[in-house]
Formats: C-alpha cells, structure tokens, sequence
DNA sequence: GTCTATTTTTAGACAAATCTAAAAATTATT
DNA sequence: AATAATTTTTAGATTTGTCTAAAAATAGAC
C-alpha cells in the first residue's frame, strides 16, 4: 500500500463511524481527503481492485475486513506517533496532529512494537482517542459529551471529538486540557451555551459548539 | 524537495566524500541508488535547475552551496533518528538503517530539534558518524583505521566506515562495538589480517576487509 | 590520430496520482 | 412522471519518477 492508499483507507474509516450502516458517498471522502470527486472515483476503484473496500458504482463503498484491519493498525501508528511527540517530546496536543500523519506511514512492524513498548503500551492518545494494541483490539470507557450534562454535574475531561487545531488551542486558552475537571454550574438554554468551574479554581463561559466536541467521564 | 529528490541529494554528497574535487558521475550515483542512469540524468537536469547541484552534461556533478546545506540537515535528520531507534528504543546498530531512511524526510523543524534536545545533543550516531548540530557544523574527531595499527597498539572503536548490514552483523558476532577496546597482537602481512585482544580479555581475527573499516581512536 | 569501449544523454513509453470539464446516473421536487 | 438538482463517473491532460533502447559524447588502446 502507498501512503495515498492508506490515507484514504483511514479516510473511509473515519467517515464511516459517524453512519449507520459503514457506507461513504464519493464526495464525503473528497471533502475528507481534500481532492476531487474524479480522483475519488479512480482511487476507490483501485482498492476495490486490492480487495481493501467493497465499492459499487454509484451506490457507495466501504473498508472489507482487510481494510478495516489495515485502518485500525494505521490508527495504532498515528496515535502511537502523537503520544511519543507529546508525553516525550514536549509538543502541544495542538501541534501533533500533521507530524503523525507523515510519521504513520513510515513501514516497520517492529518500529510500532518497540515504540508501544517505549511509551509503556499507552491505551489512549493525546486527544483521548483510544490506541488499537498489536491484536488491533481497542479499549473503550464510559464518556459523555459535556452538552449533555446538567446543572450541578461534575466530570473529568478526557478526550475531544472535534481534532482540528484552533479548536484545540482554543482549548488550552481556557485551560481544558486532559484531565481538567469541570462542573456545570448554569446553563443558557438561549444559545445553549455553558458555564463551568475549572479544576474547582476558575470559572469560563463555553458555547454549544465546544461543549458538544468535549468528552467527559462522569464523577458525579 | 520530495523524498526522492532528497534521496539524489544525499546520494551525491555520499560518493563526493571520496573524491577530490567533488565531481560526481552519472553511473556512480545511478548504482549508488540502485536506479538506471537515465533515470539520473532526468533528475540532475531537475536538481540543476532548482539550483541545489552544479551540472554540466558529460562532465559531472557537484552539490551547490543550497544543496550541501540540504544534505547536512539530511544527515542530521538521518543519524539523530538512528540515535533514537537504537539509545531509546532497543534497536540494534544494523537494524536502523531503512528506518531512518523513511523517518529523515518526515518535514517539521519543530521535530528533528525536538528530538535532538530529547537525545542529549548527541555529537555522533550510533555508527560513529558525526551529527550536524542545528548549524549544520560536525564535530570532527582523531580517528585511524584499524589496519593502520601496528603490533602492541591500542584503541578504542569509535566508528566504522562501511555500513551495510552483513559487516555490522558481522561485528556483533565479534563482539565488536562502539566502545569496544582493541589491542593489536599480531599481524600476517601475507593476507593482511590481524590477531587482537578484545576488551582485554578474548582473542579475534580479522581480515583486512574488516579492518580497514573500522575507526579507532588510538589509546597507545 | 584513429578506432574501440565506456559513459552519458535523449527518445519514447509507462504507472501513479492528480486535475478540469463533460457525461451519466441517482435523488429530489413539483 | 417529468424535470431539476445533486452526485458520481468517465474522458483526456498533467506531473513525477521510472524504464528500455538507441544515439551521442568522452575516454582509453593501439
Ligand atoms: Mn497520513
Ligand atoms: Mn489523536
Ligand atoms: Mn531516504
Ligand atoms: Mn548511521
């Protein structure tokens, strides 16, 4: 597999968790991958070829179980990679996120294994997403998005939906970060906005869009 | 640059070490990259015009000024990853090589300092190769070539010049590292291989292919 | 110096990934 | 059901790096 291949293997992969029943349109993954629809078209027809996707034309495509296999150990590499740029070398969880992309695609088996190994089998990455280990299995826990808690509710935030850099500065702004501990102190049901208490110290203001991208485990 | 291009770059400033005026040829590097020569001439032309080599059809090519420092920074990259995959993760000196050859074109700044600043500003890599610092000046060092010696001289390994991984391999299996302490004890000038003391304690022979690939920094 | 051998370049083709523009199929609207 | 809007595919080019085969230039032998 090329590095093209295996982007919009991950590409699919990504699209398909946010449907019902695993099937991406062309255009989803144009959008996605930041190309042309003809591009997509060509491409899809070439994993079909590989037997990566089950693609018919017009109708859709999804990963076959090769193609899940290989998407999952792509995750594994690209969450890997983030979790070695932030807890050893002292990046920003913001900053990461390109430097996976190219790192992910660097072929050694044994490399992802002794890496694993390095940062002591990490179960979840930087932004909370969980890690796949060698057998491609992954952890899950419990975790609820902030807009969904109530008046008085407390958590502990330990991921992100939304991946995209100024989202996540703008996270650090309001010092949310992993681990945060936020209680929901008033709700605007005007604009649904939130106010919350961080780590018990400071008070901010958060609005539907953030609150609705922020997973929380519940502590009370 | 593309990775390829990176790759002719480093090619070039390779074989120009062991030339006097730093002219390269066309079959050199085309062997050297285990490419055809057409396939070379069509990348000169390219790198030509980019400005990152001096060429003249039919008579050579050199590095430019641009393209040194590029092949520096390529280096840097290249042996600051060898250092990782063998002082961080538990890589052998003659398992790091393809790796690093994938890992030195992954683009951010941010990361080969990152990572140098992780490493200790390490001055050479786990092949006894100096690492160009972020000015992309080398520490040299006083190094010979073992069959250089003479009977009843010492040193200690500091390098090897060759780095393909049958001759590495093959020095593990003489207990022959970096740091190792060698002692000449007898030389055979018919093949001119030599008998050494190894670390003071066992005895080994080496041909004179090895050891006129091995660096020492003379102890007496 | 001429002839030969080697090196190097050009010519022409190909595979991978991309693009724009146009055609075809599907879906939505009336 | 016919028409309009959207999605998706094809057609045809382009770029990058590669190849083989043939031509041109240089270097070596006599
Ligand atoms: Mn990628
Ligand atoms: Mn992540
Ligand atoms: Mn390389
Ligand atoms: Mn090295």
């Amino acid at each position: 597999m090329t590095s093209t291949e295996e982007d919009y293997i991950k590409a699919i992969f990504s699209i398909a968790q946010g449907t019902a029943n695993r099937m991406v349109g062309t255009n989803d993954i144009a959008r996605e991958m930041d190309t042309s629809a003809a591009s997509v078209s060509d491409m899809l027809k070439k994993l079909n070829s590989k037997e990566l996707v089950i693609y018919e034309k017009y109708k859709g495509v999804r990963l076959s179980p090769n193609g899940t296999e290989r998407a999952m150990f792509l995750l594994r590499k690209h969450r890997l990679w983030e979790s070695f740029l932030v807890n050893k070398l002292g990046f920003a969880w913001d900053e990461v996120h390109d430097i996976a992309e190219q790192l992910e695609h660097v072929k050694s088996n044994e490399l992802v294994n002794k890496l694993d190994a390095f940062l002591g089998y990490p179960k979840f990455d930087p932004h909370g997403d969980p890690i796949p280990d060698s057998n491609g299995t992954i952890t899950l826990r419990n975790q609820v998005l902030l807009n969904t808690l109530e008046i008085g509710d407390e958590g502990t935030l330990i991921g992100v939906k939304m991946h995209n850099k100024d989202f996540l500065a703008h996270l650090n702004g309001l010092d949310l970060n992993i681990g945060t501990s936020i209680k929901v102190t008033e709700c605007f049901p005007f604009d649904n906005s939130l106010k919350i208490m961080v780590n018990g110290k400071s008070e901010a203001y958060v609005t539907e869009i953030i609150s609705k991208n922020i997973y929380l485990k519940k502590t009370s």
